[in-house]
RNA sequence: UGGGAUGUAGUGUAACGGUAACACACCAGACUUUGACUCUGAUAUUGUAGGUUCGAGCCCUGCCAUCCCAGCCA
C-alpha cells in the first residue's frame, strides 16, 4: 500500500524530479526558532516536518537561532532549545546558525537594494508611520520615496555609524504603495535600535527585520524549501521580492501549513511566559507545561511526540487536536516499553484472615505484560496489604466484579481470596477489608479452573513505602470561548497538580530514576522523580485514562 | 465592505472524475492475571445553491462561515 503524500510532499517530489526547480539538488530544510523561550508541543510539530522530511528525503536540515531582533532574544533558550531538540531525537550536524551571523551580509544586500534605486532612507517615524500607511481603501503615503539613492546610501551608512537616535530613520523597500497586501507598502527593513545584542553584543545598532533577514538567511543557507506557519501566507511575496531583487545564490520557496492547536492548553509563547512569570507554575519545565520540558518531566517520550505530529498530518486547515489524542500515542508507546509496578494510592487495608500471622512470600510478577524480555520482578506477601479504596465497595453496582461481600478476586500475581466481612471507621469509612485466601490459587490460578472476573493489585503492608505522591495532569484550560490574552489565567484547571499524602508503594519503587515510566494499574501511567530536597518519591502521571480530567 | 487563506463524522487526516477510508474520542459487545491492552460493531445528505458530466468531495459559478494581515515583533 502506497501511503498518501501531504501536499508539501507532492511540492518537493514535484520539484526535486526531472524538470522540477530543484532537479539535481537535496531537500534542504531548516528549523528557526527565535531563542525567547521554550520549545513547546507546536514547536515539535515544526520540527516533526522540517527535519523528518530532511530524513525521509536522504536531505539536510539546518538549525538556525532566529535572532534578528536584539530586544526579545537572550541566550539562555539557546542551549536549552538545542538540548530539547536533541531529546526529541533531531541532529543538524554541523549546521547550527545564528541569523545575526549574517548581519554583515544582510547588510550589504540592503546597500544593493538602495543602490538599484529599490529601497531608501525614511524619515517617519513610527506613529507617523502607521498614519500614512493607507487603509483598506487608501494607498499609503511615503514622503522620502523619491529620495536620491546617494543620499540614502550615505545616510543608511551614517545609521550603522550610530549617527542617530533610535526611529529618526528606517530604511524601506519601494514596493508598492497601493497594495491590498500591506505587507507590500514599502515595508521597513531596517531598524535603529541602541540594544545590546545578545550574541553581536554592541557591533550593531542597526538590526533588519524578519522579512528581509529570513529570504536572505535561507538563501545563504542553500535552503530549498522554507516551511513556515500559515500567518506568513500574507508575507511570501514580500520574501520573493527579497529573493528576486537581492543577489542572493539560492532561491528558496517558501511554503505554509497550519500550525499545531490543542485543546485545553496555550501554546503561546507570551502566555507560557506569563506562567512562568506570574507564579502560576514553578518554570517552564514545570510538568504540567505543553514544553518539551515539562512534557519530559511528566513522562512524555520521545518518541511518542513524534508519533502524535506524525500522524496528525500537514495541511492548510486550521486545526484543533484533541489532548487525548497525544496522550493516545503516549500509552500505545508506553504499554509496549513501560515496566510495570504495583502502587496504592487511596489506600485501605486488606486483611487475609486465614493466612498465618508472621507469614511472608515472594512472587515473581511480570514486569510488562506484553514484552516477556522485560522479566520478572521478586515482590513480598503477607497476611496484611493495602489495596485501593475503590476496589471495594459496600454496595457493588451492576457489574462491579471487584471486592464486596461474598465475591472472589484475584489479587495480582499472588492468590485468590472470597471477601468475608469489612470493617469502618468512626466516620462511617470503610478501612479494612476482610478476606479469606484460597491456598491452592497461588500464582493466581484456581486449581478447579473456575473463572475470575476481577484481579486488583496490592502493596505488602510490611514492606511497602509511604510516600507523597504529586499527579500532574496537563494543564487544562477551559475550551471555547477563546479567553482573551488578559484573562486567559482564570480558567486554569487546578486540579491539574493532585498531591496525594499517604499513597502505598511497592517497594521495587525505591530505586526509580527520574523519567522512568511505570504503568500505575489500572488507572494510568506515572514517571518517578526524585525530589531531593524532600526525599520524598514525586510521580508525574503522565497520562491519565479514564478518570481524566475533562472541564464540561 | 481591501488583501491572503481554509471548509470531508465530535476531532484530525485520506480518497487517478467511479462503492467516502483511517486514527482518536464516544456508545454497545467480546476477550483478558486489573475495567488496561486486544478484538468486533454503530456513527457523514463532503459549508451551501446551482451548473458541466453516464457519473462530482474532486471541475465551473454564486453565496455562506471561519482564520490571518494595517509592529520600526517573529
Amino acid at each position: 500500500m502506497e501511503e498518501s503524500r501531504n501536499f508539501i510532499e507532492v511540492i518537493i517530489d514535484e520539484e526535486l524530479s526531472e524538470g522540477g526547480r530543484c532537479e539535481g539538488q537535496r531537500l534542504h530544510t531548516r528549523f528557526p526558532p527565535e531563542p525567547n523561550g521554550y520549545l513547546h508541543i507546536g514547536h515539535c510539530k515544526a520540527m516533526v516536518i522540517n527535519f523528518g522530511l530532511a530524513e525521509q528525503y536522504n536531505g539536510l536540515c539546518n538549525l538556525r537561532m532566529d535572532d534578528t531582533n536584539p530586544e526579545k532574544e537572550e541566550h539562555e533558550y539557546v542551549e536549552a532549545i538545542q538540548e530539547d531538540i536533541h531529546w526529541l531525537g533531531y541532529d543538524w550536524g554541523d549546521r547550527f546558525y545564528f541569523g545575526s551571523d549574517y548581519f554583515e551580509q544582510t547588510y550589504l544586500y540592503a546597500e544593493e537594494l538602495i543602490k538599484k534605486g529599490l529601497a531608501y532612507v525614511c524619515e517617519l517615524g513610527a506613529e507617523e508611520l502607521s498614519k500614512y500607511r493607507g487603509d483598506t481603501q487608501t494607498p499609503a503615503v511615503s514622503p522620502y520615496r523619491e529620495r536620491d539613492k546617494e543620499e540614502s546610501l550615505d545616510l543608511f551608512r551614517r545609521m550603522r555609524a550610530g549617527e542617530f537616535p533610535e526611529e529618526k530613520y528606517t530604511l524601506r523597500a519601494k514596493i508598492d504603495l497601493a497594495s491590498g497586501n500591506f505587507n507590500m507598502r514599502d515595508p521597513v527593513l531596517y531598524r535603529i535600535r541602541y540594544v545590546e545584542h545578545h550574541r553581536q553584543k554592541n557591533k550593531w545598532c542597526i538590526f533588519p527585520m524578519y522579512d528581509f533577514a529570513h529570504p536572505i538567511q535561507d538563501a545563504i543557507e542553500g535552503i530549498t524549501h522554507s516551511l513556515c506557519s500559515l500567518e506568513y501566507e500574507d508575507h511570501r511575496p514580500l520574501y520573493d521580492w527579497v529573493i528576486d531583487n537581492v543577489s542572493v545564490p539560492h532561491r528558496p520557496r517558501q511554503i505554509e501549513f497550519a500550525r499545531l492547536g490543542m485543546s485545553y492548553t496555550v501554546m503561546s509563547k507570551r502566555r507560557l511566559r506569563r506562567l512562568v512569570e506570574e507564579g502560576y507554575v514553578s518554570d517552564w519545565d514545570d510538568p504540567r507545561m505543553p514544553t518539551l520540558c515539562g512534557l519530559r518531566r511528566r513522562g512524555y517520550t520521545p518518541e511518542s511526540i513524534k508519533s502524535f505530529c506524525k500522524r496528525i498530518g500537514v495541511t492548510k486547515v486550521n486545526n484543533v487536536i484533541e489532548y487525548s489524542f497525544l496522550e493516545h500515542c503516549l500509552r500505545e508507546d508506553l504499554n509496549e516499553k513501560a515496566e510495570r509496578v504495583m502502587a496504592v494510592l487511596k489506600p485501605i487495608k486488606l486483611t487475609i484472615r486465614n493466612y498465618p500471622e508472621g507469614k511472608s512470600e515472594l512472587f515473581d510478577i511480570e514486569n510488562n505484560p506484553v514484552d516477556e524480555s522485560a522479566g520478572t520482578r521478586k515482590v513480598s506477601f503477607s497476611k496484611n496489604l493495602w489495596i485501593e479504596a475503590d476496589d471495594f465497595m459496600e454496595e457493588p453496582i451492576k457489574r462491579y466484579n471487584r471486592l464486596y461481600i461474598g465475591n472472589e478476586v484475584r489479587l495480582k500475581g499472588a492468590y485468590i481470596v472470597k471477601c468475608v466481612d469489612f470493617n469502618k471507621n468512626e466516620a462511617g469509612i470503610v478501612e479494612e477489608v476482610i478476606c479469606d485466601y484460597d491456598p491452592e490459587s497461588r500464582g493466581g490460578n484456581a486449581s478447579d479452573g473456575r473463572k475470575i472476573r476481577g484481579t486488583i493489585h496490592w502493596v505488602n503492608a510490611a514492606d511497602s513505602i509511604d510516600a507523597e505522591v504529586r499527579i500532574y495532569s496537563n494543564l487544562f484550560l477551559k475550551p471555547e470561548p477563546e479567553a482573551s490574552d488578559k484573562d486567559f489565567v482564570e480558567s486554569i484547571n487546578p486540579d491539574s497538580l493532585e498531591i496525594i499524602e499517604n499513597a502505598k508503594l511497592e517497594r521495587s519503587l525505591k530505586d526509580a530514576k527520574p523519567g522512568e515510566s511505570f504503568q500505575f494499574l489500572r488507572m494510568g501511567y506515572f514517571t518517578p522523580d526524585l525530589d531531593s530536597s524532600s526525599e520524598k518519591l514525586i510521580f508525574n502521571r503522565s497520562v491519565a485514562l479514564k478518570d481524566s480530567f475533562k472541564p464540561k
